[in-house]
RNA sequence: CGGGGCGUGGCGCAGUCUGGUAGCGCAUCUGGUUUGGGACCAGAGGGUCGGAGGUUCAAAUCCUCUCGCCCCGACCA
């Protein structure tokens, strides 16, 4: 393409209203416009990288065995209505009436659809497992849409839904597609996670998400510096109480604490690290009364636990001040678990404490020394708090690190959830009715392209990795108007690299050499060429790689071959 | 939905407090000079100041209502 008549702008100056770096190289680099909130126009620049990212799905998902096919974004509401999912998706899924009253969604994803063209096509056991993906745009009326392309509410995703007739076939299915997304995150370029996730509202057994690693990501990822190990923070599990703690040293006191009530000030006012002090939060029970949660000082109470413990409500609900006072007598800031007046349940951490500070269930007063099983029963224990840096990995490998991540895919072993609820079957080798066991798998494929430039950029910008750049080799002329030599090299250059396959953009505006390179950065193409005046007469070119910044020589007889080893 | 902020040419902003000829930079167009890191000179086009109503001799500016957008939170296959 020649960037004289390419429809593309750049601008120098970032948008008031983009937060992160993607969405504000994305609207520089002229890839992307906002025409509402959450809902963007993929200019002719930015769709480049969008079909490169669903070129590599589609070779992948191809080669997984599975097919492709297209199903509508206007799904009608019965569908919804059958799975159940009309009720429960509440104001995320965007409904609305046809002319003829009839109401509709537009899909925010597609098992529903899917499932119903399933108990049309598939009538036998013989035709499991079966896999069938697509690429269709999707909505999701997010309550905050944000982030550019990110988190938009219109976006382009990729899902695929399969079809067993058991366990065995299911969990075989979910290999192959997890291996089909390593190699597609792998051939993109990308530094990338496979992590144990919560399967959440979906439902069903298995599920991992595959996060790109990104200090900007929305979601914190606990992972092994050992192993493979990951795991969203919220399921990462801490080690487990193992009944051993130090031996008690000091003796029960009560110290004034006036106005000190956050952990912090405790510590410092009574000189003990945070790790020795603990903290009691009270949140609702699911009988009407209230449970106390012990945790380390340090430590985060982690939601996602704290609710599976028996007896505790379900969402989380932190108790308000008055039924805190109502439940416990005591008013929070100076909480304990010492002769607290309902159920206590300790972390793990906690519970291997020993001369420990804690609240002393009386205004202005904490208690020093406290040890388990001398100043108050032994603990009942479970696993409430988010993984810290430095706790052992669950895998029993190394110790875990925090890190952030951008979740691109996500995979389910879905069971049969869709499938008995819109009767979908098959008949079995004995003629009897069989409901499928399903799996979805989905990809963000507008979100890897942000998360690609999330995780690939400076400050001067985007450093696309080879196979999901718009264009891979950049022909930029100096001169180009007057030197009649530079473009007619230039020219032919162009001519022979697009024969030989190759995505070339060639830049052959009359614009100043620092416009033409400033661009070159913004826009990010790995690989550029530079044809001027100076170089032509020793018949050279200069070649910059815009990772590395490295920079070198090239021949002009024999360029594709240089280029092409460069390539690889 | 709760809290905060912002709407002025395509983009970034000033002007609003204290009412009085709509301005600056970037971008765009024309002519000229320039040409290896975002040039310079001269000129030009482009704005119902988000919208509606009100106060006033006069409203971008004051008042009321409304719409849109951004940030934080809750939420999130």
């Amino acid at each position: 393409m020649r960037l004289s008549r390419y429809p593309v702008n750049t601008a120098k100056e970032t948008p008031a209203d983009a937060e992160v770096i993607s969405h504000q190289l994305m609207l520089r680099a002229g890839l992307i416009r906002r025409l509402a909130a959450g809902i963007y126009t993929f200019l002719p620049m930015g769709l480049r990288a969008v079909r490169k990212v669903e070129k590599i799905i589609r070779e992948e998902m191809d080669r997984a065995g599975a097919y492709e096919m297209l199903m509508p974004a206007v799904q009608p509401a019965e569908l919804w209505q059958e799975s159940a999912r009309w009720e429960q998706y509440g104001p995320e899924l965007l409904r609305f009436k046809d002319r003829h009253d009839r109401e509709f969604v537009i899909g925010p994803t597609a098992e529903e659809v899917i499932t119903d063209v399933a108990r049309r096509e598939l009538k036998s056991y013989r035709q499991l497992p079966v896999n069938f993906y697509q690429i269709q745009m999707k909505f999701r009326d997010e309550i905050r849409p944000r982030f550019g392309v990110m988190r938009g509410r219109e976006f382009l995703m990729k899902d695929a839904y399969s079809f067993h007739a058991d366990q065995e076939s299911l969990a075989e299915g979910y290999a192959a597609m997890k291996t089909a997304y390593t190699r597609m995150f792998e051939r993109m370029g990308l530094t990338f996670r496979a992590v144990r996730a919560d399967t959440g509202s979906i439902g069903g057994s298995a599920s991992e998400e595959f996060q790109v690693l990104a200090d900007s990501g929305e979601d914190a990822i606990a992972v092994s510096d050992a192993d493979d190990y990951a795991a969203n923070l919220e399921l990462a599990p801490t080690p487990v109480y193992d009944g051993k703690r130090p031996a008690a040293t000091q003796s029960l006191a009560t110290v004034p604490t006036p106005a000190t009530k956050t952990i912090a000030d405790v510590s410092k006012l009574l000189g003990v690290d945070a790790t020795r002090c603990v903290k009691t939060l009270i949140v609702e029970g699911s009988d009407g009364g209230v449970v106390a949660m012990v945790i380390r000082g340090d430590h985060e109470m982690n939601a996602v636990k704290a609710q599976k413990v028996a007896g505790v409500a379900s969402p989380l609900r932190m108790a308000t001040a008055q039924r805190v006072l109502a439940g416990t007598g005591t008013e929070p800031g100076f909480l304990g678990p010492v002769g607290l007046k309902c159920r206590i349940v300790v972390d793990h951490a906690a519970a291997a404490l020993a001369d420990f500070v804690c609240g002393a269930n009386a205004r202005d007063a904490h208690l020093t020394g406290v040890n388990w099983g001398r100043d108050l029963p032994e603990p009942e224990t479970a696993d409430l708090r988010n993984v810290v840096a430095g706790d052992p990995s669950p895998s029993g490998q190394g110790k875990l690190a925090i890190r952030r991540g951008i979740e691109v895919g996500h995979i389910f072993q879905l069971g049969r959830k869709y499938s008995e609820a819109m009767q979908a079957s098959v008949l079995d080798p004995a003629g009897k009715p069989l409901t499928p066991l399903m799996g979805c798998y989905g990809i963000g494929v507008t979100r890897v392209v942000a998360a690609a430039i999330e995780q690939n950029h400076d400050d001067k910008g985007i450093i696309w990795p080879d196979p999901i750049a718009p264009y891979t080799v950049l022909l930029v002329t100096l001169n180009h108007d007057r030197s009649e030599a530079v473009r007619n090299a230039a020219d032919s250059l162009y001519a022979e690299l697009g024969a030989a396959g190759i995505d070339v953009l060639y830049d052959d505006r009359d614009a100043r050499p620092g416009v033409k390179f400033a661009d070159a950065e913004l826009l990010g193409i790995p690989h550029c060429v530079i044809i001027g005046d100076r170089g032509l007469a020793a018949g050279q070119l200069e070649y910059r790689h815009r990772r590395t910044g490295a920079t070198g020589e090239l021949p002009v007889n024999g360029l594709l071959d240089a280029l092409r080893a460069r390539l690889a």
